[in-house]
DNA sequence: CTGTTAGCGCATTCAG
DNA sequence: CTGAATGCGCTAACAG
């Protein structure tokens, strides 16, 4: 079913059932509403593709996350598409993949299916390979950064604080008395790097030098990788009484370790998590967790790009502050 | 840039452009390789829009969920998307909202954009609504509904068998000496109504008659749904020994509120929660979870569309049996 | 092996 | 207010 068909059964020309499809005006009303019948009766419905090609916008935005089951990352694709649903745009949700080249086929198949925009969930893709992709294949395309930032014309980035914020985590545990504190920190991006980097500014602040800290990377971001990599602390360092990990699950299976070994939380060690996600709420004790602002990042970004699509301008960099959520691991 | 561009620049015609893009014989060896390195030059994509339009394939299958923020649903997004992009398809994740204008109105998107194949996650799309949009929008489309099915012939189900799934989790707490078992179910679906059977059944092998059950409807589909309405029962019945819950997520809240009436688990009350998701692993004690076997049915329904988009044909209807994952609840 | 032609479905001029 | 003509970028016949 195509508009020829349909204007053929009205007994008008293609241009006025596509005035009508699209409420363009310089149709008389009985025309008008014959034509609204047919595509009623036949279900009609405009190839988007074919519009597309001619009008030369496609409607359409991409967001890319790593590894969609990530549950941070979702829930930001989620209010960034209902935001976009209500401006007429539709978003592709795609999962890249964690490679360097499964970034760039994923930003390729952008330019190929003509997004007008895009939405890059997470700091990892804070890479060459990506920038060199942009450029490449989408140096005109507005490109939305969350949690991570690439120096071209045509990238935005929204960040949080999360150097500040976890050094903010160390003072807390100090200021309960905490002294012996280790962390936790996954496989290495641009985000766990910030960190790593307050948790030394945090621990140097209680007069502890870097060469000393407990520090345990590539600690793999699932709840098995929290309770290995505690085992391996606890026999290290018993002495320890706090302890911030980089990701909520992490810090679930840290915590299960923790207690099996008979140590309390947080009376023997206060624990704390990253991501303020629903995980800190399922597990016991609930865990205190440094909310890193996603769904704050994830309305501003929709803002922004709703902004952009208009043809407004916005700031390219915008920082927002992180906040602790206390509950029962401090 | 277009082949046209292409084309000019090396001294050919816009064919031998789309033959050497589209590895297709009948083009001299150096004018391939020409064409090729102009390619790479100018980071030459073809426009999908277009070549769609002609060919009338989009390599396109969306893929339906009501809410991508459910973990189950969008785990098997994850494998169906993965399964696909092998093959050269890509998969648009589209969050369609809980009610049937939202669920309609992404039927017809999918038409809007030629889908190829359409996958309709969770037993939320049994609805007649959803029928007729596809009825109407895409009549000639292979849909593939996992743990539901609409008996048309381009729809495919995949359906896991959680009736006697659930009067097996019943059973299991009958050998476990537990007599006095309730059930708290989310909000009203084909799949719900299938675990409310199944328990009735259940317990009807227990020699309870079905008036006098515990049966809580309607529960939130969140911990906290599940922490409310424990309180409620625990108040009701105090002799509660045995609950089975219609999620993952509600059980977790409901442990909580059993736990804080001072009652130990499994001893005082086994819980059993369906899903068999991160959540029964994350939460203390780890949760006894009916497996309704999300993964295999999304690995089924990959293969099973891989095969229809290649041609051949598939029997529309396939059953999944259950399996209780036992931890530390029972 | 190569180029010319036509047309996919639609929106958008421009005449009438 | 209306229709005919044009072209978006590409592929697929066809003819050379």
């Amino acid at each position: 079913m195509t508009i020829y068909e349909i204007a053929r059964e009205a007994g008008v020309s293609a241009s006025s059932v596509s005035r009508v499809i699209n409420n363009k005006p310089g149709v008389n009303k009985q025309m008008r509403e014959k034509i609204q019948q047919l595509v009623e009766k036949y279900h009609y419905v405009p190839n988007e593709a074919a519009r597309g090609l001619v009008t030369s916008n496609s409607k359409l935005v991409g967001i890319l996350i790593a590894d969609i089951r990530a549950q941070h990352h979702i829930r930001g694709a989620y209010h960034i598409a209902n935001e976009l649903a209500r401006h007429n745009y539709f978003c592709m949700i795609l999962n890249t993949g964690n490679s360097d080249e499964e970034r760039t086929a994923c930003i390729q198949l952008l330019r190929q299916r003509q997004a007008e925009a895009a939405v890059l969930m997470g700091s990892t893709f804070r890479t060459t390979a990506v920038q060199v992709a942009i450029e490449q294949f989408l140096p005109d395309t507005p490109i939305f950064m969350m949690n991570g930032f690439i120096a071209l014309p045509n990238v935005y980035g929204v960040l949080s604080d999360e150097r500040w914020g976890i050094a903010d985590c160390v003072a807390m545990l100090g200021r309960k008395g905490k002294r012996s504190i280790a962390f936790f920190v996954d496989q290495p991006t641009p985000s766990s790097a910030l960190k790593t980097e307050g948790f030394i500014r945090g621990m140097a602040a209680l007069g502890r030098e870097e060469s000393g800290l407990w520090i345990y990377r590539d600690v793999e971001g699932s709840q098995n990788g929290g309770y290995e990599t505690a085992k391996r602390l606890l026999a290290e360092h018993p002495e320890v009484d706090g302890l911030i990990c980089s990701q909520d699950i992490i810090a679930c299976g840290a915590m299960r370790a923790i207690q099996n070994s008979g140590r309390s939380i947080p009376a023997d060690v206060a624990v704390i998590g990253v991501d303020n996600s629903s995980y800190a709420e399922i597990c016991t004790p609930r865990l205190t967790s440094l909310d890193n602002m996603i769904f704050d990042s994830c309305v501003t970004i929709a803002h922004k790009l709703v902004d952009v699509l208009n043809g407004d301008s916005t700031n390219q960099r915008t920082m927002l502050l992180t906040n602790i959520v206390e509950r029962e691991s401090t």
